[in-house]
DNA sequence: ACTTAAAATG
């Protein structure tokens, strides 16, 4: 029998084991206070330790929450106390949205009851917990109470505002901290670049370079946060500050990680440069199933949906699952391509070979695939049959085909209804008043256009990008 | 020895 330590350092590499082990520990008399000590050499070491190993072991599998709780429960049934160590662990476990709110809030007060509420760590992972599960004033409060808090809770708290979407008072929060590091400067940045503010969180980027002092280090989620910022802002600059990064991690011969490589992927599809994705694709070292999904959805988006099914393939060769963002890029590669039979038979084996129940998108992407080839008659039974309420963005895809097949009997109808769910989406109105226009009812589009000066909704300005490519820069 | 904060695909 090894020492107890080796074991759950075993336990640490090997967390697939935890049942073994968690058995061995139960029938060797060790999860109990007085342990039973039946194996001598055990004599000295801590059950506390042993049960936060198991409860981290858990989180390791990623186990269900109730999993580490049963642990923990039967932690204190067996009278062994818990310590510092043990709740952060816990409150990880209850931070999904999945589990209900309540638990963590018992196992918050179960921390109270014990008085190790003093603890720093125990501390920020109560306010990440409470702002995961939508309780930010819980979070905020929690924050608040500590006497002095440190810089991890700082950027626990910060995290907990931007996820929250007040970027106003993250920002409050961030430039009233007495300590920034990359992580706080990385949250904030995420955090405007997850809510569509991509200028902004460039903007901080530029900020945090210009910083004197301190040599700086971005580690990769700095990278891969203004990556995201970069990918999504309609700016060939936005670009150019992509390239650089680019530029730098090749310069620092640093190897491509799943969440690079997806992330320039990404960026440079969407700012149309195919050519890149597919080298940063081929040297991505580490591919998982979201580095194949932005590839894929790469090759879709910039007219190469017949390339995209083939890498769907390659895919489920190399041993991937698909998972729903999968299905939303194939789907679309079938709409682009008019695969119509294609699509409908991967829609069904998402769920009955996948096992992947079909979401929003997944049904505007059908609908999209039906309407697109022409099958306006066949998308509107789809509409009435599917088992959600249809949103904007499935009826939005309908009205784009209507208004490709100049159908004016049904625009008329869906262009109506999507203008009483969007009043503010000046778009709706354009496509609208244009298959008026199409179809001769010149009064209906001079409907439109007053309607649109009442409500002073602003058409956007157009630009095209047709003739050099997106940004008249040569494509490769 | 066990515990905290940030990141990608729709």
């Amino acid at each position: 029998m090894p020492c107890l330590e080796l074991l759950l350092q075993y336990l640490h590499n090997h967390p697939c084991k935890l049942p073994q082990i968690h058995a061995l520990l139960i029938t060797s008399g060790f999860l109990q206070s007085p342990p039973r000590r039946l194996i001598p050499m055990w004599q000295g070491s801590s059950p506390t330790f042993s049960y936060n190993c198991l409860i981290r072991a858990c989180l390791r599998r990623r186990d269900p929450p109730d999993a580490s709780l049963r642990i923990f429960a039967q932690m204190l049934a067996h009278g062994v106390r818990p310590n510092r160590h043990t709740f952060p662990s816990l409150f990880k476990a209850v931070a999904t949205t999945d589990s209900s709110p309540s638990t963590g809030r018992s196992v918050h007060s179960q921390a109270l009851r014990r008085g190790i509420i003093l603890d720093d760590f125990t501390n920020c992972s109560i306010v990440d917990f409470y702002s995961r599960v939508g309780d930010l004033s819980s979070a905020r409060k929690t924050f608040d109470e500590m006497i002095q808090p440190d810089l991890a809770s700082g950027n626990s708290m910060l995290h907990a505002l931007c996820l929250h979407g007040d970027l106003a008072s993250a920002l409050v929060f961030f430039e009233s901290m007495v300590d920034r590091d990359v992580i706080s400067w990385t949250s904030l940045i995420s955090g405007y670049a997850r809510n569509g503010r991509f200028d902004e969180a460039i903007g901080l980027f530029r900020r945090w370079i210009m910083q004197k002092g301190l040599p700086l280090r971005p580690n990769e989620a700095m990278l891969v946060s203004v990556l995201s910022a970069c990918a999504n802002l309609d700016d060939f600059r936005a670009l150019f500050y992509g390239l650089e990064i680019h530029g730098y991690i090749v310069r620092n011969e640093a190897p491509l990680t799943a969440f690079l490589g997806t992330a320039l992927v990404d960026m440079y599809s969407k700012h149309g440069y195919l050519g890149y994705c597919t080298n940063v694709f081929e040297a991505t070292v580490e591919k998982e199933v979201c580095t194949w999904n932005a590839m894929m959805s790469a090759l879709a988006g910039n007219g190469k949906a017949a390339e995209a099914l083939h890498l769907f393939d390659q895919m489920r060769v190399a041993g991937l699952q698909p998972n729903h963002i999968t299905f939303v890029a194939l789907l679309t590669a079938c709409a682009r391509q008019k695969l119509v039979d294609l699509g409908l038979k991967w829609f069904k084996l998402m769920t009955s070979e996948f096992g992947l129940v079909p979401l929003m998108e997944h049904y505007g992407c059908v609908v999209d695939l039906l309407a697109k080839a022409g099958f306006i008659k066949e998308a509107i039974q789809f509409i009435r049959r599917m088992p959600l309420q249809a949103d904007a963005s499935v009826l939005g895809a309908l009205l784009g085909a209507c208004k490709v097949h100049e159908n004016a009997q049904v625009g008329d109808d869906v262009g109506k209804q999507l203008i009483s769910l969007q009043p503010w989406h000046s778009g709706r109105y354009m496509i609208l008043r244009n298959i008026y226009a199409a179809s001769g009812r010149w009064d209906d589009a001079a409907g439109i256009k007053n309607a649109m000066e009442k409500l002073s909704i602003k058409k956007p300005t157009g630009h095209s990008w047709v003739v050099y490519g997106k940004y008249g820069l040569r494509q490769h």
